[in-house]
DNA sequence: TCTGGGGTCCTAGGACCC
DNA sequence: TCTGGGGTCCTAGGACCC
């Protein structure tokens, strides 16, 4: 049995934790350069606005709604969504984080009334950190997230299903608590697009077919699903049926790529602001490398003006670079700057760029390549710099102590430009609040 | 004026090999 | 007129997730 755990509407209701004041009120949470819509309450559902719309077209309601729009702050999320993974880990030893704000419990090998203990779950965490969340419990991973939406689903909608299911499963829905015919009452009225891992494409051939609802699809031919769409996609008609197709992972992962992108405060024209972009996304996309302990041997950069302004001319070039694998940010930032200077073109206005580390394996592996390839030089190349390891191990534990951009690779042109008062490129976070969990200066301060 | 930033997995097609 | 067939590896792109 696994249980997903979620924190209703995360980004919205942390915010609310340290400002009451928003309780009640429509609320979204803003993307980098305040430009889309990421999070948003009930209250701002309710007034129809859609996930990941742009803030200008919903900007509007501030005055006519009292729609309020904070600016994303992830350093406090994070930290609230590790204190969540925490609290859930004392109800299973395997419990694996999906996203930010969901988990996946594996409650396989654990005994009693697994429904008693998710609501517990769900008090502990309302009780310890003030975020509301909800539970779905089923024999399938993806059973589970849809019991969870189902939970969602009753709790905001009570007319949605029959209104016995829906007071008994708002918050918590446990589908081995069901009766056959009440599950069929559910499915039935659940539809296609709700299912984890059916998309807006896979839905719209779906409805196409006939296919509308969840047990119309758990109904349907396989040969002929099988035939339409990919295996992807029939593993989770598979487990939507409870047969499971989804590994019980043991430790998460390590990531194998990472990316470091960002969209522009300002449109960029000048090969120097594409630089220092491109400079400063390759040495956080280093720092994230030796976090997990990897190194890479490849990276790749892309630079791109923006599809939206449809009267400029279009330029969206990436390039590959194989590297001798390294988690050393002096080699990673000057191979990303360069492949950046030559992909960059006069003329065009550049509106985001990132840096992707790819062919990722653990650092061991490469043992002494270094000294290796001093050996076996064919005596006309100079000597490759070695990786310093130890001098940044150094580098990161500064920027761990005294904030992210203490220390830096100082042949790139951003540390100048954080020197003169900001890149060109930044970002905007006109409304974000402050960091109370993880910055001593920006605690909250309690009044008498 | 203004449109997120991460990730995963699979497939199709080309290059190359025998 | 007519130009194999099967395998591997790599890359780009598309679908999905939050």
């Amino acid at each position: 049995m696994f249980a997903l755990v979620d924190v209703n509407n995360m980004y919205c209701s942390v915010e609310r934790v340290f400002d009451p004041r928003l309780e009640g009120r429509p609320l979204v949470v803003l993307s980098s350069n305040d430009g889309a819509c990421i999070a948003r309450s009930n209250e701002a559902k309710d007034l129809g606005v859609q996930m990941a719309q742009p803030w200008f077209q919903v900007r509007h309601l501030q005055k006519t709604h009292g729609l309020i729009a904070l600016s994303a702050n992830f350093e406090l999320y994070s930290d609230m969504s590790a204190r969540m993974m925490a609290i859930a880990s004392r109800y299973s030893p395997n419990v694996v984080p999906y996203s930010i704000d969901e988990a996946f419990i594996d409650f396989h090998g654990i005994h009693g009334d697994l429904t008693a203990q998710s609501r517990h779950l769900r008090t502990t965490v309302l009780q310890e950190l003030g975020l509301p969340t909800s539970v779905g419990i089923a024999p399938t991973k993806t059973l589970a997230k849809l019991a969870n939406h189902i939970a969602k689903t009753c709790d905001r909608k009570p007319g949605h299903y029959p209104q016995a299911l829906s007071h008994r499963l708002a918050q918590v829905c446990n589908t081995t608590d069901l009766t056959a015919t009440e599950l069929e009452a559910l499915m039935s009225a659940t539809d296609v697009g709700d299912v984890w891992g059916v998309g807006r494409k896979i839905a719209a051939k779906l409805h196409a077919g006939g296919v509308r609802t969840v047990l119309d699809l758990m109904r349907a031919d396989m040969a002929t699903l099988r035939r339409q769409f990919s295996v992807v996609f029939e593993k989770t008609v598979l487990e939507l049926r409870g047969t499971p197709c989804m590994e019980v992972e043991e430790a998460p992962a390590a990531k194998q790529q990472i990316l470091v992108s960002r969209s522009f405060g300002k449109p960029v024209t000048q090969v120097d602001g594409i630089v220092e972009a491109v400079s400063e996304f390759a040495s956080r996309a280093s720092e994230k490398l030796r976090l997990q302990g990897s190194v890479a041997g490849a990276l790749q950069v892309f630079i791109r003006t923006s599809p939206f302004r449809e009267g400029d001319r279009q330029h969206s070039p990436s390039m590959t670079v194989p590297m001798r694998p390294t988690a050393d940010s002096r080699k990673i930032v000057q191979a990303a700057c360069d492949a950046a200077r030559s992909m960059f073109r006069p003329g065009f206005n550049y509106a985001k760029a990132g840096v992707m580390l790819m062919d990722l394996r653990e650092a061991q592996a490469i043992g002494d390549q270094g000294e290796l390839d001093l050996g076996g030089s064919d005596g006309g190349e100079s000597a490759p710099e070695p990786d310093r390891p130890a001098l940044m191990a150094a580098m990161d534990e500064l920027n761990r102590r005294f904030g992210r951009g203490a220390v830096r690779v100082g042949s790139t042109a951003s540390a100048l430009a954080a020197d003169s008062g900001g890149a060109s490129w930044s970002v905007r976070q006109d409304r974000r609040t402050p960091r109370y969990t993880t910055r001593w200066e920006e605690l909250p301060v309690v009044r008498a």
